[in-house]
DNA sequence: TTCAAATGTCTATTGATATAGACAACCATA
DNA sequence: TATGGTTGTCTATATCAATAGACATTTGAA
């Protein structure tokens, strides 16, 4: 791990958030694992070549995201240094892929609507704009912890009910199964990036100036009949995302 | 578009940091393209809830990025709005898919260097460690914008001389075919975001606080045998990408 | 020509950010 | 139990970010 190099000056983004991006990442790649700690704040102020309270104020907000813990007298150690792999294949599973790598896979069904297609949501599913689709608003959790939040669109009348499906299911595979559907394929996903809102923040549990990971994904079912559109934006510093062709 | 909503008071962001970007992704989801103008100042300090100072700071950054330019007693004016489509497919093509989307797609060779492949370079190419590999640094162009900064690998005694021809034909594709190599596929890529830091903030012409979209991706000849090893860093503003099963 | 609407510039004030230094409190261990 | 290394807290100061108000300058259209 040598050095971090120093921070450079930005105008508009605070400084302790620079470093305590920096910080995160270092924990994340493994550069601390020798000792399961942070270096002490003198020594990071010093690598970055600012104030050790600037440091503090990072480590604050570390500490507040839950991924290191302040000791007095001993030092900063690191709680959680995990990031999520998911996987996108033309199966796409997510609580499978999921299964090894966190004990408790969870997914909450925050609202549902039903309401008429947009013309976008028309587009992706093949209806015409102002038929009937079912909305469901869902938070995904990995061992209690928020991963992504999704916004998901459903042609109403063949799936009547996926919102009760869900909720008993905990993932949108067992609310297809329940309904009938036994097997789906993802037909497009888009991946883009970009800072968090409010609303995504609060579910999420992020931090301001968080990145979010957003994908809009589309899949149909084995004759390849559109059967959802979903647009899931997943806290970029929990979770990466694996293509494998 | 109706009204975009308030802003909401984030601490370690500066406020026109995050109504830039609020803007920026306005401009590119095309809510302005019936004027071709950013509404006027007052009007977006009114819809954000802020002074129309701190919006002026905003478009102040926006007009730096060259997204917008102001013009006294008219308005603002947008310049340029596109974000780029990267299809991540088995076949990688980048310059193919992109073709019409910008009229000049370039990629320059920064740096070339042969050195000895780390535990994690050697993994990925199925290589020993310390076995000869060569590196190149290379910039992506779209229009004379840089959109993506990527650190490539090669296996070194199949692939000498690839520096000079990527240089030659500024394509990872031209310069396998130059060598031999008429075709290969995408094994793997791993998509994740961070924030920019400061040499790709430099090459990639990005303000601070700038996010990036991170790939890292391994390709094979036709035979499953790794040729390539690469981590692309795209200023993510500019594009976004499909993946398509 | 006049006027309304838009951007450009200036001054002033408040709170957040960053630096600096000093010292207290706590922990592990020699 | 003494000591060195670490985090916790306090005070002070300078700069940046954001708000507020006033007015100048430019443009396009009535």
């Amino acid at each position: 791990m040598a050095g971090l190099k120093q921070v450079q000056r930005q105008t508009g983004v605070a400084l302790w958030r620079q470093i305590a991006d920096r910080i995160r990442e270092a924990i994340s790649s493994g550069a601390y694992d020798e000792t399961g700690m942070v270096p002490p704040e003198t020594v990071l102020a010093l690598q970055f070549g600012v104030n050790r309270h600037t440091v503090r104020s990072a480590l604050a907000a570390l500490a507040q995201e839950g991924i290191v813990r302040a000791v007095q007298g001993r030092g900063t150690l690191i709680e959680r240094k995990e990031r999520l792999n998911f996987p996108i294949t033309k199966r796409t599973r997510f609580s499978a892929g999921i299964g090894d790598q966190a004990r408790e896979m969870r997914g909450l069904l925050l609202d549902e609507a039903r309401e008429e297609a947009s013309a976008e949501i028309a587009r992706w599913l093949h209806l015409k704009p102002g038929d009937q689709v079912i909305r469901l608003e869902t938070l995904r959790q990995a061992d209690k912890r928020p991963v992504s939040r999704a916004t998901s669109w459903f042609p109403a009348e063949r799936f009547a009910g996926i919102g009760a499906a869900y909720r008993k299911g905990e993932s949108i595979t067992k609310a297809f199964a329940e309904l009938g559907l036994s097997d789906y394929v993802r037909a497009t996903t888009e991946v883009t990036a970009a800072h968090a809102g409010a609303a995504d923040m609060a579910d999420l549990e992020l931090t301001p100036g968080a990145i979010l990971l957003i994908t809009k994904a589309m899949n149909t079912d084995l004759d390849g009949v559109p059967v959802q559109y979903s647009i899931s934006r997943f806290a970029a510093d929990r979770v990466q995302f694996t293509i494998e062709n």
